[in-house]
DNA sequence: GCGATCAGTT
DNA sequence: CACAACTGATCGC
């Protein structure tokens, strides 16, 4: 099979089809308001935010897969043939559960059955997750997928962490144990809003957020529990890098001010791997330095290790288990639900990439060998095994020559205007609503 | 001058 | 180490 079909989150080969799970950056880079090169797939609610994410961008590109559960046929030219003769493909999105609009994509053609994650959470006891379980099962009643292509960001049994809907509640909790702090929430542009929704139904409160993401809640469908006035409301979600511990030394120096990360990641681990000051007691007792090492493969065989409980790693921050990626267990539980003959990793951004094969190839149908290969990897490598789909994951830019080389030595040493720089940065900021600390606290 | 891209930080 | 996103610098048109 050959390339030149479909693509997933890349956007830089050539394709006939173009294929969004959803909007976070990671998974959008390469598209542009100019971009044109065919016709974009995408759910319902990714095409309503598009506009506010790529302003300018013709619409007409968009093509909505609506609803859940549906198969839509594409006529397509066939890639291997030099004649103009067509093939079918079918394709189905399927909740994810990951973020506002976040699909997985499942494919049947001439090539096989293909299901891609995107980033996906598995929960197991929401009314939305059995939904999503169901329509699965359902989609793949008659069909073996051949390759599942994974979201395999924890694919490692440490991480655990509960549901969102327990770590909610443990938010809630922290916030009604400090009845006379404000509360600083750090999320990204898109993403935990139920966490916040829970917050503000369970403790009957508005929610503050910046401009840009009032903008966001209003396009999702929330017009009154979020504002972007201070006065209103003790607790607001702030951009998550924006979030550090200067700002809250900060922000104390005016008012009590508690912050609170909620994030799969084990943030512990890395501060006391810094060797960071820590307070409280919370950690001492709970922690052991935990390297779990992709680089030798073994198991870790530290069963507290970012068990998802609240953490405390500094005196006005706290850490909640809050994940919209899967844990470890859940990713076994959908891999043992969809059984798929072959997988693949999607997740390239780390270093340490660890092929889910390591823990589940005894799960799939033609029972690879284990690879034991959890050092770094090599894009390259992948690319060339990827046939007629394009993956983000997938991706070779083709290193840099001597001559390109030679080119980047020379020009450093030519000055920039710093002026020039400064003010473009600015524009930034201002334009995605970004440094919202410094004037906020002062309203 | 502008957009695309990469590396570095949080 | 990791996420998702910003920042600044560079490259090429």
């Amino acid at each position: 099979m050959e390339k030149g079909l479909i693509s997933v989150d890349r956007w830089t080969s050539q394709s006939q089809a173009y294929f969004l799970t959803h909007l976070h950056s990671d998974h959008t880079q390469g598209l542009s308001p100019t971009w044109a090169k065919g016709p974009l797939f995408c759910s319902r609610l990714t095409a309503n935010l598009f506009p506010s994410k790529f302003p300018n961008f013709n619409l007409s590109l968009l093509r909505i897969l609506d609803p859940f559960g549906a198969w839509h046929s594409l006529s397509l030219l066939s890639p291997s043939s030099t004649l103009q003769s067509r093939i079918t493909v079918e394709v189905m999105a399927i909740d994810a559960h990951h973020c506002p609009g976040a699909v997985m994509f499942l494919f049947r053609g001439e090539f096989g059955c293909l299901l891609f994650t995107g980033d996906f959470r598995w929960e197991t006891a929401s009314k939305r997750a059995k939904v999503g379980r169901t329509m699965l099962l359902d989609a793949l009643k008659d069909d073996v997928v051949d390759i599942l292509y994974l979201d395999n960001t924890y694919c490692n049994p440490s991480y655990i962490f509960p549901s969102r809907q327990a770590a909610a509640q443990q938010v809630v909790d922290i916030i009604v144990s400090h009845p006379e702090h404000d509360i600083i929430i750090a999320i990204d542009t898109l993403g935990k809003e139920d966490l916040l929704l829970h917050i503000s139904r369970t403790l009957k409160i508005k929610i503050w957020v910046w401009p840009e993401r009032l903008r966001t809640m209003h396009l999702l469908g929330f017009h009154d529990i979020f504002t972007t006035k201070t006065s209103l409301t003790r607790v607001r979600a702030v951009p998550r890098y924006s979030f550090n511990i200067e700002t809250l030394e900060g922000l104390n120096t005016m008012r009590p001010t508690i912050g609170i990360m909620p994030s799969g990641l084990p943030w512990v681990t890395k501060s006391l791997e810094r060797g960071d000051k820590l307070f409280g007691s919370l950690l001492t007792s709970h922690y052991n330095k935990n390297k779990w090492s992709g680089n030798s493969g073994n198991h870790n065989d530290n069963p507290n290790a970012n068990s998802g409980s609240v953490e405390r790693f500094h005196k006005y921050i706290y850490t909640v288990p809050y994940s919209d990626h899967s844990c470890f267990s859940e990713i076994e539980d959908f891999i043992k639900l969809v059984q798929p003959t072959s997988m693949k990793g999607i997740v390239s951004s780390s270093s340490c990439y660890v092929d889910p094969l390591y823990y589940f190839g005894c799960l799939c149908g033609a029972n690879q060998p284990v690879q034991r290969s959890l050092h770094k990897h090599k894009r390259k490598e992948r690319d060339e095994r990827v046939p007629a789909v394009c993956l983000r994951t997938a991706f070779s830019s083709g290193g840099a020559s001597a001559e390109s080389e030679r080119t980047r030595e020379r020009t450093v040493m030519v000055k920039h205007s710093g002026i020039h720089v400064s003010r473009i940065s600015a524009l930034r900021r201002i334009q995605r609503g970004a440094k919202i600390m410094e004037d906020d606290c002062l309203n």
